[in-house]
DNA sequence: GCTTGACCTTCCAGTTACTGGAAGGATTAC
DNA sequence: GTAATCCTTCCAGTAACTGGAAGGTCAAGC
């Protein structure tokens, strides 16, 4: 099939797919006589897989370990879990990394109140000092 | 006073105050007989300012409007008010897509035990076929 | 006066993971 | 035959810096 079918079925824009090909995420496709590429069952799979992957929030770098697992027959669970463990406790400090953002931002917004007057809390905390 | 000192007061490397000068964030700073840049309280507390409004996760653009604001007397609050509450919504966004990778990882660690065996529930969801 | 180290300058390249667009060839529908 | 829709490659741009090279300046010590 040619690359659209394979971007349609594995949720993947055409242009990724390419770029995971370039970047050698993906093993090059076959070509057929007229230079285009040519995808099957398990071409599309694999970019199913990175699809899931990615949107999972798994970086390119993870994401070619996780395949390499995949196809390793010879894989310990552990090493797929470890890797998943540590996307875990990156979300977790990016949850808690924004709460704290929102947290200042809401204080700040509550006390704004945001009419035709320019004094404002949010440029006054913004513009202090910093605390010694 | 020098680049690494306005760096140190103002908590920007030297590197990122070039930076906002390249892009026109901040006005070039003065310059000395032999080159070197000049700053002065006030260009310092302009890079504070940067400093803390990214720190909240404004975007350079956003910065760019924050400090226009803050050195119009004629302000309106509400705009500044506006800025803030769009960067909320944009925070509570992250924190949502975050949580539901969080829920959907968490829920396939536990499934995965992890060992020296091969077969992996993580895995098995990334290859899954998609449900119609 | 000279050297050494710590500054400072500019400029170019790399980072992440794509995405847009141009130029040109192939295929398909009518 | 031709128009629309594919496909190809390649180059550039995105966000916000950061690292490093090449070279000028300055302050301290001998």
């Amino acid at each position: 099939m040619n690359i659209s079918q394979a971007a349609e079925q594995s949720g993947l824009p055409p242009k990724t797919i390419r770029y995971y090909e370039d970047i050698g995420l993906v093993e090059p496709a076959r070509r057929r006589d007229n230079g285009y590429r040519d995808y099957g069952l398990r071409d599309v799979h694999m970019l199913r897989f990175l699809h899931r992957a990615r949107d999972l929030g798994f970086t390119v770098a993870d994401c070619r370990a996780l395949l390499s697992l995949y196809t390793d027959q010879q894989r310990r669970s552990a090493d797929v879990k470890a890797i998943a463990l540590k996307r875990i406790a990156d979300i977790d400090r990016k949850i808690a990394e924004l709460g704290e953002m929102r947290l200042v931002l809401a204080t700040l917004v509550e006390k704004c109140h945001g009419d035709e007057r320019p004094d404002c809390p949010i440029l006054d905390d913004f513009a202090a000092e910093v605390s010694e």
